[in-house]
DNA sequence: GTGCTTATCGCAACTCGCCGCAATAGCGGC
DNA sequence: GCCGCTATTGCGGCGAGTTGCGATAAGCAC
């Protein structure tokens, strides 16, 4: 965290109690959070600290490499440190279940977009969306 | 055009004006559109319609089958007819530029999903966000 | 054609994420 | 310790999408 801190200085940006706030917040939170819990767990230390700000830390930390997002299905962002392990997410659409993938069953494909269409996939980045199992044989019946 | 009029019925739906016009909208443009340029093609001719309007039919027809949507790195939802040819999106995060790829390449991915978790991916559901490349080549040099 | 039921509409108000702007406050230099 | 530069904050407001509600009008029965 204080080398953290040495980063953003060092990169021209300044250390700001919001920002540490909301750095703290993730390292509690720890599993992909939304900004608007991040918000309010600052809110109870912090009244005054806008949406907006938090949303802006989060993309600067982002921009620094400290902090990375997911979108699943529900258009929430989720975040997280970009410390933790990479992985992908299956979300269900009809139970909006979650469940946790680990990247190597996403890499063939990642591998195929970059041999045969030049493009870099990141793979982590959106929720696949689809049924899980419980729902998908329910809806069969 | 008929038919899908007889299906609304029979499900206890109702044809209105407004759902005939965002049919009919999404008939001419045929390639995702947003609701917004839905609503604003039907407002030509329709001035009073709402956006709300616009989303509800949009999401009724989904429910029968007729509409699909996709999701694009922009917060911004893709409409079109479930008739259309499905297939994959990869959008660039640097220049936005977008790709169609066949959902042959997506397949395999779908297939290991569904043995290996039980899980029905729509891997057409949201665009593969990424690096196309050219912004690939430029980032790395 | 008339009447009835109720799906759908239009409106107003709201949420979530984002942006511009004036005020504030890190932080490096002295 | 104080100063000045400017990154960052809080605020107001915008765009996409959602929701509750009273008014409207499809579509069925007669």
């Amino acid at each position: 965290m204080a080398k953290i801190d040495e980063q953003i200085r060092a990169s021209g940006g300044r250390m700001t109690i919001q920002r540490r706030l909301v750095l703290e917040a993730l390292q509690r939170a720890r599993h992909h959070t939304t900004a608007e819990e991040i918000a309010a767990r600052i809110r109870s230390r912090h009244p005054q600290i806008d949406p907006s700000t938090v949303y802006r830390n989060l993309e600067a930390l982002e921009a620094l490499g400290h902090v990375t997002h997911t979108h699943f299905e529900d258009r929430v962002t989720r975040w997280h440190l970009a410390s933790e392990e990479r992985h992908g997410h299956l979300v269900c659409r009809s139970c909006g279940a979650e469940q946790e993938v680990p990247m190597t069953v996403l890499e063939p494909l990642a591998r195929r977009l970059r041999h045969e269409h030049g493009f870099q996939a990141d793979l982590a980045h959106s929720a696949v969306v689809g049924l899980c199992r419980q729902c998908a044989s329910v809806s069969s019946t």
